[in-house]
DNA sequence: GGGTGTATTTCGCCG
DNA sequence: CGGCGAAGTACACCC
């Protein structure tokens, strides 16, 4: 992470000059870039063809793989972390190959020509600190329960049901049961199916007189979802993450 | 996509060197990379930090930003495509901003020093040609209908109800509606709540003495979800992609 | 631009 | 390892 930080690149060099360097990078750990005409083969969960055309492809030191064009914040092809990377030549052209097991998968990159290749020691020792997700807004909602409404009690969070863990369990202020489910942001029909699987478990693992009320707690839903709620007789509050 | 086409790099260039290099690069619509030592905050749908570390940057001429570690598929921090990307010199650190409205989100990444930088003109006409998708089972299922069950008749796809549209409908040998909702993968709970919200939706839009039965179509079920099948009374066909 | 659903989703957590 | 749900999910499609 310091300007010592060891970089080597080619330009357009000879295919075995580049395999040589990816498998001394790999090798070390480093991360290896690589940017060229190509075209990308997978087969594994599903299976994809990709004709010739300019990339940059990633081979990351975890056994990730990525193959990216210039369009779209997703790779056009990948492999996950946990992949054996190898490379080899054939007929003048550099092969890369990804593989796993459980899934099988293959993924095969064919560099016509590398334009230009490149290898990094990466030394990265931070982690990510993220706000604003649903752990954020459970917080708030325990810091301040009648934010849900007033007299509301949590009990727990993460509670068991035969459906799942329900993210806060409590009663309100005349005793009855609450399923809260949180959204850090606007849903759609599907949280309401969500919250309404944890209310059915509920009633049928408690007694059959413990009244159980959903409230499905995000900034906002879409009509569908409104009106699944009211299908459903379950309730929406409008509460954001910090 | 051919061998000539143009790269430009630099190794360990200074601040306002890289500046001019990304600028050109971003005015003719080049992809840019960078590697170094870095920070990155961000502040949009959520808000994050990442202390210093050595991290890969992609600019795309689409306006998506990448940045990834040494770990993971996925970018630590990015943003998506249309968003202006712009690059300055401030206190000799080079500085990497991401921005654009609806909604507002903006990504900053400082560059202590820069140990790589390079820009890549990219020609790709090729487009993707995936199989074993939700669409080639849907195509088996309307190809062979029997496989789902003898006697079965597709009426239409994508149906519209009130709770979305449904993936192929149709009628059994007896003339009873059906619904099948198509999955590519082994399908958990979500799935059955998606195929139950479409035949509730049918069975209140049809005459009251209308039959809907409910099919789920996918290579296998989780515990819960056959359990959930059962409680609604819902059926599954075990059928993969070709 | 919002709603809805798919994805080789990825990722993390937990049993 | 599989199940389950969150994610700044991204992306395509339709309204």
């Amino acid at each position: 992470m310091t300007a010592d930080s060891a970089v080597e690149t080619l330009s357009y060099p000879a295919p075995d000059v580049v395999r040589d360097l990816v498998e001394r990078a790999i090798a070390r750990g480093a991360m290896v870039t690589l940017f060229g005409p190509c075209t990308v083969e997978y087969e594994g969960r599903a299976a994809s063809s990709l004709g010739p055309g300019d990339r940059h492809v990633t081979l990351k030191p975890d056994g990730a793989a990525l193959v990216h064009t210039d369009e779209g914040q997703q790779p056009v092809n990948w492999q996950p972390p946990g992949c054996d990377h190898s490379v080899a030549v054939a007929d003048g052209a550099l092969v890369v190959r990804s593989e796993r097991t459980t899934p099988e998968e293959e993924l095969e990159i064919t560099f016509e020509t590398v334009a230009h290749a490149a290898a990094f020691d990466v030394s990265d020792p931070e982690e990510l600190a993220v706000t604003g997700t649903e752990a954020d807004l459970k917080e708030r909602v325990l810091d301040a329960p009648d934010l849900v409404e007033s007299g509301f009690t949590p009990l727990a969070t993460e509670r068991e049901t035969p459906a799942g863990a329900v993210d806060v369990y409590g009663e309100d202020a005349a005793g009855r049961t609450v399923v809260v489910e949180l959204k850090r942001r606007r849903v759609g029909p599907d949280a309401v199916g969500q919250l309404d699987r944890y209310v059915e478990a509920l009633r049928r693992d408690l007694h059959a007189d413990t009244e159980v009320r959903g409230i499905l707690v995000a900034p906002s839903v879409t009509d569908r979802a409104r009106q699944l709620l009211a299908e459903k007789g379950l309730e929406f509050v409008s509460l954001e993450p910090p």
